[in-house]
RNA sequence: GGGCGUUUAGCUCAGCUGGUUCAGAGCAUCUGCCUUACAAGCAGAGGGUCGGCGGUUCGAAUCCGUCAACGCCCACCA
């Protein structure tokens, strides 16, 4: 048979996976096994494979491919995500780049580019997902704004209206100056930022008719020059004055008395604004006054409302200043703070500037981009019903989280949910259907909401019967992304349109949920909602929340750093079993990973470990000969090993503790069975090997590529391939794994084979210590007795020994190791340094005493013997007397070297 | 300002409801080996007063309190 020495995973990826294709096996039906399923997160229809799929995707695959091995029907579902507002940016970006302005286009026309861009960068992300070896059911492959996704969207959005669920209502929300869009709460990122409080000057403008009284009060606070009163207002936002009409202050707060009743100027702008009192007002923070803005901050605006306030919107939906301002405008929002600093200083109205850490809110997806409070219209879902339904199944432990810790920051935010807005200023994405009829005499608004339009056009005449289908406007507004992503668990199987189908039926719930905190609220609780809504069941049973992949300093891997490593180019250095393993070496759930390429070349040098070791194996000439005693015995030890090794990894699976189970099968395979299985059965130079032992060997070889295979599936199905003769389509990733529980019986084999493991590690060591080739010939004596009787062929196989003698005393002249409370010694003849070794017994010597000090002050002390467990004491007392007797071993062996 | 989490060998982490020979793993390190599967390897070895302090207990890495550092989430203080 001829190998190569090193494995080279491109020659065999590609083959593998292709094959995997051909014969369908990523496909699932429902019938009648119990069925596994993982829907994907979809990942942005535009994207590109970044380190954070590959851990997500590679950890559900491996789930995915474990449950198949365990006999369930596992279907994976793959499919992308039109992400509404990141999808539209990229596209408006390119028209730019082509001197095209997204609004001299109509909707049609922008939607056609938008779908060109699609179908050119759609899927590649898909594709890329393959070359890791993701077992996806692609012919499943479905997108969030495909036909039955897009009808499932707004059928949940006319039913949630019909509900009552969905109301169209004006307040106060985040815009995003740059895509020209309301967002969400949670799309919302506040950054601690540097910046400046700017402290102005609003004179008196009454002082005239209603002179100011200073009362002469304690505290009080006022300011006077030679133009008269004034009051400072500290403000971030200069740029907003323009749209001041009140200014605020605590009723309660006396250093600000003397302001009440009275009238003030707002600087630069000259409008006479009232003060007024609220208790909203911070005392203690800047000098107590508040300008009030109802148009551009939510308290200013709650504020407005309860004092009646003019609201004056001083914005451009793109972030310059409009004619509402009166000055200023058409430039920028940032531009006009500096500029309005300067003119202020300059007019003598700015009082002092300050240095200042302020909370700025961004958009989650334009992170350069300040998001701008705005009086809008818009749709919201009220939540609380939503909120009601999803907390139970999570509190309850019906749903689990993984690590549990998230349940808390989902308990919270169900606790104090905020209705949700879902409309978007976007055309890229699922358009809300609501049709306008014309507005009333009185200037009202009137509308309908329903599938189409003929039923609208029905709706509308109910209301209305003049009016008729041209006079009827859609809503120009889309939804949402995560209003699409959060039916995906049901629309995958159509569950919405067509309730109660097969499908549905069969794969929901979904098993396993795997996924970042990120988008706990994004998605994950709106999944369940969405789920215990639509279903009247959990979408699914866990949710496996992934950490962040940092790179080795623990930085957030981004592309302006440049740390991030291309997963592609990973795969093509260390193969996708490689990456894999790296990825997966250090992955606990809920931990960050700090990643480097070294996790992978391990990954890649287990892959050769592997590798080597089936050369090995197909390389032996079998023959018919007696089998061994040793080889015997390694058969049944490594048969106990396997067994106990794979409970241990279905435990550990159940616990979704990943990296563990690798950890324990990556010992396994490179300790157990390559260091001392191996050895203890591999036949001398040139020699045959039994039978009997070869066909144990490749019944083991088989086991160890089930339990590997969901973690590295290429090299596994590579190996199984060529381990024996295969039929055409046959394949490990449809093989069962069928692991007998470890007996009594095995765990007391493996306990005693680690004891012979310790005897030929204590002979090795000798060798290394005196310079002894593994090649010469030793003897070993047993003193007293031999409690690895039965094992003595192995050890001397193992450690090359050619006679193992059982003692009551030891020769003269030998080096000692103790295994338990056995000593073990090795004649030596002239080889030993005696002063050495007394100087080493007797450093043993001492620490143990210290150690049985220890023991005995327990055992003296009658309140331990009195209180703890009559186990632990007797342990203790077991203790003492292995402590004593190796003492006493020690000295003689002392004594014996001093003769 | 609230809430959550982390802190154990150089690095990344286990260590469950306190007690199976003075704390374990992988990687890294050191030493010796090109031994006829594998130097992407083999064999052996070293390395931690479990963040600090205090408490409960016969006994604490493990429970309680407190302090500190770091991280994350939530919140309308201009």
């Amino acid at each position: 048979m001829e190998l190569a020495s090193k494995y080279n995973p491109a020659d065999v990826e590609g083959k593998w996976y292709q094959y995997w294709l051909d014969n369908k096996l990523f496909s699932s039906k429902p019938d009648g096994r119990e069925p596994y399923t993982i829907v994907i997160p979809p990942p942005n229809v535009t994207g590109v494979l970044h380190m954070g799929h590959m851990l997500n995707n590679t950890i559900q695959d491996i789930l995915v491919r474990r449950a198949r091995m365990e006999g369930k029907n596992a279907c994976w579902v793959p499919g992308t995500d039109h992400a509404s507002i990141a999808t539209e940016a990229k596209v408006v970006n390119k028209l730019a780049s082509m001197g095209i302005k997204k609004r001299d286009l109509t909707r049609e026309e922008f939607l056609k580019h938008a779908w060109e861009w699609t179908d050119e960068h759609g899927g590649i992300i898909l594709k890329q997902l393959r070359k890791l070896g993701a077992s996806c059911d692609w012919d499943r492959t479905a997108f969030t704004m495909d036909e039955k996704r897009s009808e499932s969207v707004l059928k949940v959005f006319c039913d949630l209206y019909d509900k009552g669920l969905i109301y169209r209502g004006l307040r106060m929300v985040n815009w995003d100056p740059k895509a020209q869009t309301v967002l969400s709460t949670e799309e919302v990122i506040y950054r601690e930022e540097k910046s400046k409080l700017f402290h102005l000057k609003y004179y008196v403008a009454d002082a005239e008719e209603n002179p100011v009284v200073l009362t002469g009060e304690e505290g009080e606070v006022f300011h006077k020059d030679e133009k008269g009163y004034y009051a400072i207002v500290a403000t971030t936002r200069p740029e907003t004055i323009m749209g001041d009409t009140a200014m605020c202050i605590n009723p309660k707060d006396v250093k600000n008395h003397w302001l009440k009743g009275h009238k003030v100027i707002v600087p630069l702008v000259g409008r006479v604004i009232p003060v007024i009192e609220d208790r909203y007002v911070d005392i203690e923070f800047g000098t107590g006054c508040l300008k009030v803005t109802p148009a551009h901050d939510v308290n200013d605006y709650n504020l407005g409302k309860t004092h009646n306030l003019e609201t004056i919107d001083i914005f451009n939906p793109d972030g310059t200043i409009s004619e509402a301002a009166g000055m200023y405008v058409g430039q920028d929002r940032m531009d006009v703070r500096k500029q309005i600093a300067k003119d202020l200083e300059t007019a003598g109205l700015m009082d002092h500037i300050e240095d200042y850490d302020n909370k700025v809110g961004y958009s989650e997806r334009n992170q350069d981009t300040a998001v701008e409070p705005r009086l809008c219209k818009q749709w919201f879902l009220s939540m609380q019903h939503m909120a009601d339904i999803a907390l139970p199944p999570v509190l309850n432990g019906e749903l689990k989280f993984y690590p549990q810790k998230y349940v808390t920051t989902y308990k919270n935010w169900l606790e104090n949910i905020q209705d949700w807005c879902i409309s978007r200023q976007l055309w890229w994405g699922h358009r809300i259907p609501a049709y306008f009829l014309p507005e009333t005499a009185e200037g009202e608004e009137r509308f309908v909401v329903a599938l189409n339009e003929e039923e609208a056009l029905k709706k509308a005449q109910a209301i209305d019967p003049s009016v008729t289908a041209d006079q009827l406007t859609r809503d120009e507004d889309a939804l949402d992304t995560w209003f699409s992503s959060w039916l995906w668990p049901i629309s995958l199987f159509d569950g919405i349109n067509n309730p109660g189908n097969e499908e549905i039926n069969y794969y929901y719930p979904t098993a396993d949920l795997v996924t970042g905190p990120d988008i706990i609220f994004f998605w994950v609780a709106r999944m369940i909602m969405a789920g215990c809504e639509y279903q009247k069941q959990i979408p699914f049973r866990n949710v496996y929340f992934t950490g962040i992949v940092r790179d080795k300093l623990g930085r957030k891997m981004s592309k302006s750093l440049g740390n991030s490593p291309d997963p592609l180019e990973l795969i093509e250095k260390y193969g996708a079993d490689g990456v894999r393993m790296g990825m997966m070496l250090s992955a606990p759930a809920g931990n960050d990973i700090l990643f480097d390429d070294s996790l992978c070349e391990q990954g890649r040098n287990f892959n050769n470990k592997i590798w080597n070791a089936f050369r090995l194996v197909k390389g032996w000439e079998v023959a018919e000969i007696a089998q061994p005693e040793e080889c015997k015995i390694a058969c049944e030890w490594f048969n106990a090993q396997l067994n106990n090794t794979a409970a241990e990894v279905a435990d550990l699976f159940t616990k979704y503790r990943l990296s563990e189970a690798l950890m324990a099968v990556y010992k396994l395979f490179w300790d157990e069975f390559s260091s001392w299985y191996l050895e203890m059965i591999k036949p001398a130079y040139g020699q045959p090997i039994d039978k009997a032992t070869f066909q144990s060997t490749l019944n083991f070889f088989d086991a160890l590529l089930k339990l590997l295979h969901p973690f590295m599936p290429f090299i596994t199905e590579e190996l199984w391939q060529a381990l024996e003769e295969r039929k055409e389509g046959e394949s490990l990733m449809v093989q069962t794994m069928n692991f007998s529980a470890p007996t009594e019986a095995d765990k007391q084999l493996v306990a005693d084979i680690e004891k012979v493991k310790e005897v030929v590690v204590g002979i090795r060591a000798i060798r290394q210590q005196k310079n002894i080739s593994p090649r010469e010939n030793l003897t070993l004596e047993v003193v007293e007795s031999n409690p690895c009787e039965a094992y003595n062929a192995m050890i001397q196989k193992m450690a090359n020994i050619t006679e193992i003698k059982t003692v009551t005393s030891k020769s003269e002249g030998t080096l000692t190791f103790m295994v338990g409370t056995t000593e073990y010694a090795i004649p030596m003849g002239n080889l030993i340094d005696v002063d050495a070794e007394i100087a080493k017994a007797e450093a043993e010597i001492k620490r143990l005493e210290g150690f049985l000090m220890g023991i005995q002050k327990k055992l003296s002390n009658e309140k331990f013997v009195a209180n703890a467990p009559a186990q632990v004491v007797e342990m203790e007392k077991k203790k003492q007397a292995d402590a004593e007797s190796k003492i006493a071993s020690l000295k003689e062996s002392v004594a014996a070297l001093k003769k």
